[in-house]
RNA sequence: GUGGUUUUAGCUCAGUUGGUUAGAGCGUCUGAUUGUGGUUCAGAAGGUCGUGGGUUCGAGUCCCAUAUUCCACCCCA
């Protein structure tokens, strides 16, 4: 033993084997689901330039970014009064160029830009990478997780959102996670804020919002003053506020409000749009109208899509929305996006707490063949060779131990098939074929073990 | 970034107002069973009590610092 333990960063994890098939078990059903609808994936550095990364996530995003520090002498750019002054953002920019890439939409907006002549519009594409966030870390929230995004970009039909739409309700329902579907649009709220006359206070009058179910109307309508804006106005938002009925009853409500609203009518009518598409489309999940949901909104245009877990405490576990210019930042302005992301390490949580991940992906190997060493070793060998030949997972046990020690080693990998070729059956020609979940075994020939198992497997 | 919380065996956790050699369950290993796992029985190994300081005759227990976990705010997958 080392005097210090070892250890890793805050935030981060090491996944065992048990916990990489489970969560390969995740990745390939997203995957899956992505290329169902025709996207095509496509992976970007761990590492952006910080000119690609800053400025896009807001002053919060920025300072959770990992920025790197440059190679070789990176304090040769620092004079000793940029120390003395301890300006740390000057500072950063001076000894860093490089940065851990904080969401896949970013880095994906970059590379449409820089790959824009080799690329045909529509585009759908996929990622599924890690991500890092220099955030103090919480249940489901890490500082190295798994964003699975799906965007299509260079097209403004609302089918693409009620596609995503119906490609998260594919995703959890394949996963047997009861979700609800959360749709609202950002030209929702800014014709809110624009009619009672606080257009820039979108973000303010939202999170006030989003406050309701945890402090009560009072409260939102105190928020709401303490965050400058006037009684008039608060009086015009309360039967926005307390919103009700059913989607259609809810739009219907907020048109009489917005009817003076160029912008805001606009996205009820995308937002109708979006739930006559997705009814088409026979969403299975629950799609809900929620004003409340402001994720993204720094860039998000219009639909805001997040997806929660119903019966589970936990952030939500996918989210997305529109851009309408996202790539204009780096140069290739008028092409408009819409995407998805999934996060796989809240979706492992929620299926861990709900215990809904399937027995068999406890381990891979179906096969494994006891090692008695000598002439009988190597039938085992020439046996299992014959097995992966047939598509079967299989493992020989590589040393002559005790027969119990490998009954355990198959028993506790959960390998449902044993074979035995002892000196018994080398000299008979007929293996032992154990069933370890029923106990039972049967001595044939290798031929009908072989045929036993294509059987059963 | 602000406030709080957690950390004791591989895992989940006990440990009294500070007082001999820090415990349990599960898991691991060995044997009962020299060609058979999951059940049972017997036994064994495994801890400088997150780390570093301090107070004390004496610290798992009290104080300070630091790391980590989780929670609220902020924000977010």
């Amino acid at each position: 033993m080392s005097s210090n333990k070892p250890s890793i960063p805050k935030g981060t994890r090491d996944f065992s084997p048990i916990e990489m098939n489970r969560r390969n078990h995740i990745f390939f059903t997203i995957k899956k689901v992505f290329e169902q609808f025709g996207y095509q994936p496509i992976e970007t550095p761990a590492m952006e330039t910080l000119g690609t990364l800053l400025g896009k996530y807001g002053e919060e995003g920025d300072k959770l970014l990992f920025k790197v520090l440059n190679s070789g002498d990176f304090l040769s750019a620092v004079t000793p009064d940029d120390l003395r002054e301890g300006n740390a953002t000057r500072l950063s920019t001076q000894i860093s160029e490089k940065g851990l890439r904080y969401d896949l939409t970013v880095p994906f907006a970059r590379y449409v830009v820089q790959h824009r002549n080799e690329i045909t519009f529509p585009f759908r594409r996929y990622q599924i990478q890690p991500v890092w966030r220099a955030d103090r870390p919480q249940k489901g929230r890490y500082r190295e997780f798994f964003q699975c995004d799906a965007d299509v970009i260079g097209s403004d039909s609302l089918i693409n959102e009620a596609e995503l739409l119906q490609i998260a309700d594919q995703v959890f329902v394949q996963l047997s996670i009861k979700v609800v579907l959360k749709l609202n649009n950002r030209k929702i709220l800014g014709g809110i804020a624009e009619v009672i006359g606080h257009a820039d206070k979108i973000t303010d009058i939202t999170v006030a919002m989003d406050k309701l179910d945890k402090i009560g109307i009072d409260k939102v309508n105190e928020e709401l003053s303490a965050r400058g804006i006037d009684a008039l106005a608060i009086e015009r938002l309360q039967p926005i506020i307390q919103l009700g009925g059913s989607n259609a009853e809810k739009l219907e409500q907020i048109g009489k409000v917005l009817a003076e609203s160029e912008e805001g009518m606009k996205g009820i009518a995308e937002t109708l749009e979006v739930f006559r598409l997705s009814e088409i489309m026979g969403i299975q999940s629950p799609l809900e109208l929620d004003l409340t949901l402001a994720r993204g909104l720094n860039y998000y245009t219009g639909a805001i899509i997040e997806v929660k877990a119903a019966d589970v405490s936990m952030g939500s576990v996918c989210g997305g929305g529109r851009y309408d210019n996202l790539t204009g930042i780096f140069g290739l302005p008028g092409i408009s996006g819409v995407g998805i992301s999934f996060g796989a390490d809240r979706i492992y949580d929620v299926m861990l707490e709900l215990n809904l991940f399937p027995s068999a992906t406890a381990s891979s190997t179906q096969v494994l063949l006891v090692n008695f060493g000598g002439k009988e070793e190597q039938l085992s060998i020439q046996m299992a060779g014959r097995l992966r030949t047939l598509g079967l997972n299989t493992e020989m046990y590589p040393d002559n131990a005790k027969i119990k020690k490998q009954f355990s080693y198959a028993d506790s990998k959960q390998i449902p098939w044993v074979i035995i070729i002892g000196e018994n059956e080398r000299t008979t020609g007929t293996y032992i074929l154990k069933n370890m979940k029923t106990g039972e075994q049967q001595t044939t020939a290798p031929e009908m073990i072989l045929s036993h198992l294509l059987k059963n497997l």
